[in-house]
RNA sequence: UCCGGGGUAGCUCAGCGGCAGAGCGGGUGGCUGUUAACCACUAGGUCAGGGGUUCGAAUCCCCUCCCCGGAGCCA
């Protein structure tokens, strides 16, 4: 006689047949004659339940099955032939009448409980912590918003661009960076952005992006920082500061979208209130450094012009809004090298940032580009920087120069904005920070 | 690097100068519809490490290490 695989996603369609279902043990209760085994396999049931009950009565199965129901723990490997039924009484609103039980992975001693636990435990235990509910509904909304990235950017016709990891320019400020050697050419550092050769095929295919793990050594200690995490980053010809905001306001629209109508039963396990998502709609506000700085004084900030805005202004910023809000042409002091003078405005550079609402800060940073080859010399010979290591990047503006402009959206901060985790490090599979380099 | 909080059973924590504790998890037993099931019993400790004060230190003081949060910097 053979029994029907299936998984838990599909026994809905099993109704009343006899099903082998491959899972492990999420939580187990006994009472005396009867025993109830929470299986999870990482599909869902139709009202999108993460797990089935499956019901061991102590005459319906032979002693193997019966011991095996008994000595159960968690997050053992199971097989189980039984009938599938629906009940009312079961989460899900189906579960399995065991007719056999077999162990296939025993896991006595397993260290996470269904419990609360402190996070350096958690993250001791990243391997294993991964099988939680909440943490596979994460990393799930965290799919939906890698394929919504590609679909946005591929449904536009802009190109991706892999930029290598491995590099010998630099792309913003030195000192920051993690540094190998490289056979005989000296120190290699790890890429903390691909913009610089997004910027290079932009001159060749019009618009294009890359989407890739970017490094940074800062030693940054807070809920917001990573030192490897994902950055995707678009670069777009003949398009000045102006329209970058628009795409940036119409890609972040989308992401939440795509969210909101493909990851519902997640957003449902993590408890998220999609109230707060469902409000993010163009237009989002739009503010100058300088209306900004204002704005923060008003509300009792001791920023004054010239400083970037710091942790609390950006909370000051954004929280009586519903919404993402832009902040655009800062101080040349506090951005970067390559960014363009503002013509109205030398004191400032065409760029913007992105904040998200409800304290997720920072999403976006996006800026046109220098395009003036004179200028943007002066502007590295300001800064100090290499100006050998800048010579293919000048040839950029010596080669047919074109305005073009770009931005990069930091992955992890978005997810944990849509999943609405604070957390960053709880939203990428296998996080690196500062004092963690295992699992 | 700086500022603040913390380190007690496998986990989460209470105890804050006078016998080392609870819940969960583990083990044993009970219970035929449980929903982080429940009930009883039980095993489990370098109170982060070192030094000091005291009749007596998990508790007070000093040093070191580790973790968390924040600042700076950024996505």
């Amino acid at each position: 006689m053979s029994t029907t695989r299936s998984t838990i996603a599909e026994l809905s369609g099993h109704a009343g047949e006899e099903v082998e279902l491959l899972a492990w043990v999420r939580n187990f209760r006994s009472s005396g004659k009867i025993a109830f085994l929470i299986l999870r396999d990482g599909t869902s049931l139709p009202d999108g339940t993460p797990e089935v009950q499956a019901v061991v009565s102590r005459g319906d199965v032979d002693e193997e099955s019966w011991e095996a129901a008994n000595a159960a723990h968690y997050e053992a490997s199971v097989r189980v032939r039984g009938q599938v039924r629906a009940d009312a009484r079961a989460p899900g609103g189906y579960e399995l009448s065991v007719r056999e039980l077999r162990v296939l992975g025993p896991s006595a001693d397993y260290p996470i409980q269904p419990k609360e636990h402190g996070p350096e435990f958690l993250h001791d235990h990243r391997h294993l912590w991964l099988r939680h509910p909440r943490q596979v509904a994460i990393l799930r909304i965290r799919d939906e918003v890698e394929k919504a990235i590609r679909d946005f950017f591929y449904d536009r016709h802009f190109t991706l661009i892999d930029t290598p990891i491995l590099t010998g320019s630099i792309g913003e400020e030195a000192g920051e960076l993690f540094e190998t050697e490289y056979f005989d050419l000296g120190t290699a550092y790890l890429a903390q952005t691909g913009q610089l050769y997004v910027e290079a095929a932009a001159a060749a295919l019009g618009n294009v992006y890359c989407f890739g793990p970017t490094f940074r050594a800062e030693k940054s200690k807070t809920r917001r920082h990573l030192t490897e995490f994902w950055m995707v980053e678009p670069e777009m010809a003949w398009t000045d500061s102006e329209g970058n905001m628009a795409v940036q306001e119409a890609f972040v629209a989308f992401i939440v979208g795509r969210v909101l109508e493909r990851g519902r039963a997640e957003l449902d396990v993590l408890e998220r209130d999609v109230s707060k998502l469902e409000a993010v709609t163009p237009p989002f506000d739009r503010m100058s450094y300088t209306e900004t700085v204002e704005y923060l004084r008003g509300k009792g900030s001791a920023i004054t012009w010239g400083e970037d805005l710091g942790g609390e202004d950006q909370t000051l910023l954004t929280e009586d809004r519903p919404k993402p809000v832009f902040v655009y042409d800062f101080p040349k002091e506090a951005k970067a090298f390559y960014m363009k003078e503002n013509p109205e405005d030398p004191r400032t550079v065409k760029c913007d940032d992105l904040y998200a609402p409800e304290g997720f800060g920072e999403v976006i940073g996006g800026s046109q580009r220098e395009d003036d080859f004179d200028r943007l010399l002066a502007r590295i010979r300001e800064e100090g920087l290499p100006e050998e290591a800048y010579g293919w990047y000048l040839d950029l503006r010596r080669y047919g120069t074109f305005p073009h402009s770009g931005f990069g959206l930091g992955l992890e901060r978005t997810v944990g904005w849509m999943c609405g985790v604070p957390h960053i490090r709880e939203v990428i599979p296998f996080p690196r920070t500062i004092n963690r380099l295992t699992p």
